[in-house]
DNA sequence: CAGTGGTCTAGACCACCGC
DNA sequence: CGGTGGTCTAGACCACTGA
């Protein structure tokens, strides 16, 4: 009976890991890619609980999930409907700067300056954690929408943690979105402060020398492994971080 | 039997609300207020379960919430155990500059500069989602930690929202900490951006004029009612938003 | 009123991992 | 090996709220 509207119901389960975190990917991933556009309505957990083949506390499970990272909305009788904001970009994650100027119909490009081999020492980034004799990659990345400079990158990779990298040559994706793609992380951290564009970083970003910039950096490790430190200039007073929440619950 | 340690596994229970809330909250606090370092060990379900004479399924709920806000670790076989970080305040939450300054050992003063009651057509701030004839409440503070400017707070508050603001002095407690402790909100959002600080804000801050700073805004609602909206001035590069996290389900 | 989510139960099996 | 959390079930009653 249920079989027809299979294939209408979001993607099929893909086996790999708990029930619950599938059933939550499952119904996820048409949310983020837009084929649920914000105010559509996601099916009862009861008919979830037939889609899946599986018991509600487990669909409750997911939806709760979903609902608690702000994807959905959930209301008694209502149901359970796609959030106005689920494709808005959550301040504290990792986000990409090419995905980021393509979602919103610019043309993106990248360029990159500087590439070479460096040790801890230098003078490059605050990259902590990492042994004194460890090779680290440095890279020089400038990014644009529609040929507008939007985010000035200064990268370090740990060549221990990450040897394809030496091999890479990041013609064709930035290494961020490379970075992304082939390397899996557990955990990352954000500073965000203000800083003064001086010199090159000024230049290439086309400021005024001293404007404003929003400086992001951000390190990742895999375990207690680091991987990757980034510094990230954004030009100037348009650049805003948007985060929505709500109260502690104690 | 179990009588006897009743007293040292936590407060009570109040009573408000779910049950695997209240037992969150019970956890929780003790977590917070720093009676429980990190490292402590939690009970483990099975005793939690005697404890507050529930099932299991409930006691998990309580603590995978506690565990997926950062409060606490879970290993199987290890336990559950008070996380490091348990204590830092996450980035994205409403934070109290007097507490903040508080916590760091320095002594906290604020000073009120203007206080006025003006219309949403003003040229403060961008309170929005308030009605044309709002009476809003205006208020320019500066707080200080061991007399060095930490940050200029430009307010407003919706007094048909919060209408015991108007009769508020705000000699005790800065508006934040006031509204904190009295007005309870459902809804907020951040907006992190770098400006240049110009004019009143440089010299209140004591900044050279051109200087780079961090700036919040943050409005809050309560449920559908915007209650109140804040820009946060931070002086220089030295201010910074930390926040650590882990990677998207999907 | 009735559909939907919110919560809770009592039990089960399994996976991990420190002892 | 055995303690601990991770997950899952089948069912139950309740609370809210839109039609």
């Amino acid at each position: 009976m249920t079989a027809t509207t299979l294939a209408m119901d979001g993607p099929e389960l893909d086996g790999d890991g708990p029930l619950w975190l599938q059933i939550r990917r499952a119904l996820a991933q048409p949310i983020v890619d837009g084929s649920w556009p914000p105010g559509t309505k996601i099916p009862a957990e009861t008919e979830l609980t037939e889609r899946y083949g599986t018991s509600r506390m487990t669909i409750n499970k997911a939806l709760h999930s979903l609902a608690h990272d702000g994807l959905v909305e959930r209301r008694r009788k209502r149901g359970t409907i796609v959030a106005d904001r689920a494709q808005q970009h959550p301040v504290f994650e990792i986000w990409d700067v090419a995905e980021e100027v393509r979602r919103a119909g610019a043309i993106y490009a990248f360029n990159v300056y500087e590439r070479d081999i460096v040790g801890v020492d230098s003078e490059h980034g605050r990259f902590t954690g990492v042994g004194a004799e460890t090779r680290l990659l440095w890279l020089l990345v400038e990014h644009f929408s529609n040929g507008q400079p939007v985010q000035l990158e200064e990268r370090l990779i740990n060549l221990d943690a990450i040897p394809k990298a030496a091999k890479e040559s990041f013609r064709k994706a930035a290494p961020s979105e490379w970075l992304l793609k082939h390397v899996p992380w557990t955990q990352a951290e954000h500073a965000i402060l203000a800083r003064e564009a001086r010199g090159r970083t000024a230049k290439l970003l086309q400021l005024r020398p001293g404007s404003a910039c929003l400086v992001v950096e951000r390190q990742t490790w895999d375990g207690a492994t680091p991987l990757t430190f980034a510094r990230l200039w954004h030009p100037g007073e348009h650049h805003r971080l948007v985060g929505r929440f709500e109260p502690r619950k104690y």
